[in-house]
RNA sequence: GGCUCCUUGGUCAAGCGGUUAAGACAUCGCCCUUUCACGGCGGUAACACGGGUUCGAUUCCCGUAGGAGUCACCA
């Protein structure tokens, strides 16, 4: 068995999809698993729906995610060109065009679009359905010579005989077979000259050594045509591995035309890509062992595409939330403090210590603009109730907070240490000297300092963040606010 | 609508003829705790339906229903 060669094949059409996005990881990772090469395949034959920049988005992308590709533009392996317009203009598409033609597979349309409109018979759901009656097929050799030196223009198409059945492989799928009545003569070369996707991709995948071709199930229907191809040229076919779809929660296909989330949205969001690439991994597939977090690295070593399932996924934002808290809170922390930091500036103005709040912070978010209402508090106190002092476990009330901070706020205005620990300190051998429970005196003091039902940290912590000062002026004005409203 | 594919809890999913039908997210409860979160423990919750095959079907086959994909000079 020869090398194992993937492609990954995207259109420079604007940002990549979580969809797009795991088509390439498992390309990559079935490669790697098996020691092959990925490759990196661009695929711009269509100039109308080409963007500006798009290509660049891919390479960032693929960059970050970590998929490292072996052979592509920048990286020539001996199989190039990798641009698809670049091979164009080699001729090589259509020189195969045209052995088909030789050979009957293929033939010259010269219908123009008045003609093919007329061939539209029924619309379902928006949709115009067609089906090519092979009008061109008839034209005889002389017929064609003519057209093509009056310099008409033409499309080379399929030539699908009506009987029959075509019959293609897939490694999940098993065998799928389909009556070639129900196949219409593609399209192979367009009028421009350009390929269609669907010839372009058999001719490179099969020129470029791809052994296991990988791809989303939306091509399971046309797949019987592409292999008519490979039979039509005698080439012997790749094994398929169409991928089950990964849908919203409506269960439709995830697409950028639907406004769903790209990969660049997610990282925007505040996702880490490690989490973004562990979770949809895990979306169609799953390992052996019961497991959930992996490295790019474990998942190549456990990657066996045996296992990917066929039936379509959900892609769950919550769940995703969740793996990236399992990353923030397994991240060391220099660099959780690097990306958390833009984050915390937006909140926090004051000079504070961001990196003690950002260590307060890391087991509490799931994404990284979760700070914002953990620590806003820092900035200003907000409006708070009063009824917030009662805690029916403290055992307080309105009225025992206020006694609490009455006897507490000499205190701490006489003490000089405001580290966590003493202070805490401080704050233990009151308790103990008045008998009661710790969140007794914490509680009171927690949300004096904060107005916030929940911080992230407990009083003295936060205390310790906010400074002698600051906290002093904050228990005053919460034993103002006490003493006005009750 | 034709064709193709899919169908285990709300979601991701394990299972590959005999199981008390895993696990994770979410949800609920309890514990821990300087609130909340984290963490720990536990609960609720699923084999779409109908026929076969079989001693025995979640598992194999056939229907039905539901869902999805596709039907372009887009990929």
């Amino acid at each position: 068995m020869s090398k194992v060669r993937t492609r990954y094949a995207p259109s420079p059409t604007g940002k990549m999809h979580v969809g797009n996005l795991r088509s390439a990881l498992y390309e990559f990772l079935i490669a790697k698993h098996d020691g092959g090469d990925f490759m990196l395949r661009i695929e711009d034959t269509d100039q109308e729906r080409f963007v500006e920049g798009a290509t660049e988005i891919i390479y960032r992308t693929l960059d970050q995610a970590g998929l490292k590709h072996d052979e592509g533009p920048d990286r020539d392996g001996g199989f190039g060109p990798y641009v698809q317009s670049e091979r164009m203009q080699t001729g090589i598409y259509m020189k195969y065009a045209r052995e088909l033609v030789e050979k009957g597979e293929a033939y010259y349309c010269f219908c123009d679009k008045e003609r093919l409109e007329s061939l539209k018979t029924e619309v379902v759901e928006g949709k115009e359905i067609m089906m090519y009656d092979k009008h061109c097929l008839s034209l005889s050799k002389e017929e064609v010579e003519a057209n093509l030196a009056a310099g008409k223009p033409f499309v080379i198409r399929q030539n699908i005989p009506k009987e029959g059945t075509t019959t293609f492989h897939d490694e999940l799928y098993g065998d799928i077979t389909v009556e070639n009545a129900e196949l219409d003569d593609m399209i192979l070369i367009k009028s421009d000259g350009y390929p269609t996707y669907n010839f372009a991709n058999v001719v490179d995948d099969h020129t470029m050594n791809i052994t296991h071709v990988v791809r989303g199930n939306e091509y399971l229907s046309s797949s019987p045509k592409y292999q008519r191809l490979y039979d039509a040229f005698g080439w012997e076919s790749p094994v398929y591995i169409h991928l089950p779809l990964i849908t919203d929660e409506n269960h439709k296909k995830l697409s950028k035309r639907s406004g769903h989330a790209s990969f660049e949205d997610l990282l925007d969001q505040g996702f880490v890509t490690e989490a973004v690439v562990n979770f949809i991994a895990l979306l169609g597939w799953s390992p052996e062992e019961n497991r959930e977090i992996f490295s790019l690295e474990e998942l190549i070593q456990e990657f066996d595409y045996r296992r990917i399932s066929k039936s379509p996924a959900v892609f769950d934002m919550v769940k995703l939330k969740w793996m990236n808290g399992e990353y923030l809170k397994a991240m060391d922390f220099e660099r959780f403090y690097e990306m958390a930091e833009p984050y915390l500036k937006e909140s926090v103005k004051k000079a504070y210590d961001l990196k003690k709040i950002a260590a307060m912070v890391k087991t509490r978010i799931e994404i990284f603009p979760d700070i914002a209402e953990h620590v806003d508090f820092f900035e200003a106190v907000p409006e708070y109730e009063i009824s917030m002092y009662a805690h029916k476990k403290m055992k307080t009330t309105p009225e025992s907070s206020l006694e609490t901070l009455r006897e507490l706020l000499p205190i701490f205005e006489a003490q000089e240490d405001y580290s966590n620990d003493a202070l805490y300190e401080t704050l233990c051998s009151y308790v103990k000297e008045k008998g009661c429970k710790n969140g007794y005196a914490m509680w009171p003091v927690r949300t004096a300092v904060s107005g916030k039902q929940m911080t992230p940290g407990g009083a003295t912590e936060l205390m310790e963040v906010l400074g002698k000062e600051e906290s002093v002026a904050r228990l005053k004005a919460a034993i103002a606010k006490l003493e006005r409203e009750l």
